[in-house]
DNA sequence: TAGTTGCAATAAGAAATCGTTATACTATAA
DNA sequence: TTATAGTATAACGATTTCTTATTGCAACTA
């Protein structure tokens, strides 16, 4: 099969009009500019040179095939165009994965700020658990995950926010008007609560558990895998739910839903911002890292 | 580098969605399939692919890559075109190298036979001295020569007409009323000859050497490199000059010219048909020595 | 005419590339 | 869960394609 390296190495030889000359262009010695004629010469089956005083010019052939390769060059070049045009948007793209929680309420706040600060940088966002994120870190796919646990040893973690997990009801709900109300009364609930996967669910469940309650036994009526439905749910008038407090504490200040305690029941779990130990961090990623601790304060303070 | 076959696995793959199926119909085996994809999305910088439901689907990137490897590939079958076209006009050209003597008697009326028996064919004719030919054959600038003596020993020479160098003039010219001329009386005729290099010049010089005749002291008033320039001349009714009997036979008959013998001056020459011992002759160049060697009897009964 | 010079061709060996076989991994379906 | 289809990885062998060293050739010069 032709090679693009062949045919760039025959245009420049036709355009100089010598091999040496090409060899110097084209940063090779100049045996290889002849063989790759020959190799040329050889699949086309003709001559594609003839000396002619002095110069190395064309064959009728050779301008014949001239035409086309200058073509198909010229596609290589836009090729090559587009390559680092890719190149650079890729540069100025941080490809952040989150876990579901975590892209709902803190993040979106973040995102808008860093891109006041890098205007020519592009965030995107791919949300998934915390598993997916540290899946979608090692394949590259990828710069930067945050997630809400701890991360395997493959992973350099950054501690960053904790959060806490509640439990909350709409106004109009009885134990809206319980200051706190025991962990067995929950039997009598409806719930709703998130998928059976979602690392929130999990984390509700062993603590619930760690108080005596069997998880089986509570009447989960509604599950939904969107923070936001849940929240809209529970606000709509039906049964109650655990979310991040992050999450519902605009809420709460609104008055549309109610914290409730549980006695005994705290749970807290801490975000963390990894990358693999593997590869290193990128620019834009280190600079994103910096901003959002530089800006977490202000952003707790205001938000949570 | 970037290669066609790369880009055009890549494509392959994009089309079909699968790396195996792309193998197949690519005729390699499926980790080439891979190992090429990888390769392109380690030059580029990004992965080209990403897995969609049992299919690989193309990402942002590989999106942006495909539509120009697709020109790039029109080209290159394009590309791919010319060179087949070229290779079927070789096959049906005939490239023959003649000496000039040859090229303007013989050789015009056999080739135009050759091509009405041929109609397909096309017969490029290459004129230059005996040498010229033997080297365009042995560079693959030709495919046949006819030359005027014998090839060396690196050539197969099939044996040809016989020519004969004869002496003629103007019928206004007084040496046209004698019948036969001493080799001495040439002194006092104005010549016109052939130039330097020409194997007709050559082997004049050499024969009327052998007669006594001081070839420096000849009255060459004229020289030209070409037959039909000397004819012109001597038919205008200049001086008198040594030229083959086929290019002068049909002048003779029409009586624009005469031969004039001089004593002892005999020379005759044969024409040979050569090709190079070390490539083999071409189909089209083997049909021409048949049809040349089959026709040259009615040609030479003909015209010469 | 011989010697010099510039350029292309050739030869041989080293390095890189590429495709193959064998095998492991990963999803999806039964 | 196992079976299966499809992709990734590893290691090896074959080919390709460089490089250096040298030869060959033709034009220019003395």
């Amino acid at each position: 099969m032709i090679d693009i390296s062949k045919l760039k190495t025959f245009v420049t030889v036709a355009d100089l009009g010598s091999f040496s000359k090409a060899s110097e262009i084209l940063y090779i010695t100049q045996p290889a500019v002849t063989q790759q004629i020959k190799a040329l010469e050889k699949t086309i089956g003709a001559k594609l040179f003839q000396r002619a005083g002095g110069k190395m010019a064309l064959t009728e052939e050779g301008k014949r095939i001239y035409e086309i390769a200058k073509l198909l060059l010229g596609s290589y070049e836009g090729l090559m165009e587009e390559i680092a045009k890719i190149k650079k948007d890729l540069k100025d793209t941080l490809f952040l994965g989150v876990s579901a929680t975590l892209s709902e309420y803190i993040i979106p706040n973040i995102i808008a700020e860093f891109h006041k600060e890098f205007p020519s940088a592009t965030v995107k966002v791919f949300t998934g658990n915390s598993h997916d994120v540290e899946e979608g870190l090692l394949s590259g796919v990828i710069n930067l995950g945050i997630i809400e646990r701890e991360a395997s040893s493959k992973f350099v973690s950054i501690p960053w926010l904790e959060d806490e997990i509640i439990f909350f009801t709409c106004p109009s709900n009885p134990l809206a008007r319980c200051e706190c109300i025991e962990p067995d009364d929950l039997y009598r609930v409806d719930l709703v609560m998130r998928e059976m996967n979602s690392g929130t669910r999990k984390i509700v469940k062993e603590a619930l558990e760690k108080l005596g309650v069997v998880f089986e036994r509570l009447n989960i009526k509604i599950e939904a895998n969107s923070s936001r439905t849940i929240m809209n749910i529970v606000k709509s008038g039906y049964g109650a739910s655990f979310l991040s407090k992050g999450l519902i504490l605009g809420e709460i200040e609104g008055g549309t839903v109610v914290p409730v305690k549980i006695r005994g029941f705290n749970v807290k779990r801490r975000f963390n911002i990894i990358y693999p130990k593997s590869s290193n961090i990128t620019f834009l990623a280190s600079n994103f890292v910096k901003f959002v601790l530089s800006k977490t304060s202000e952003i707790v303070t205001e938000k949570v």
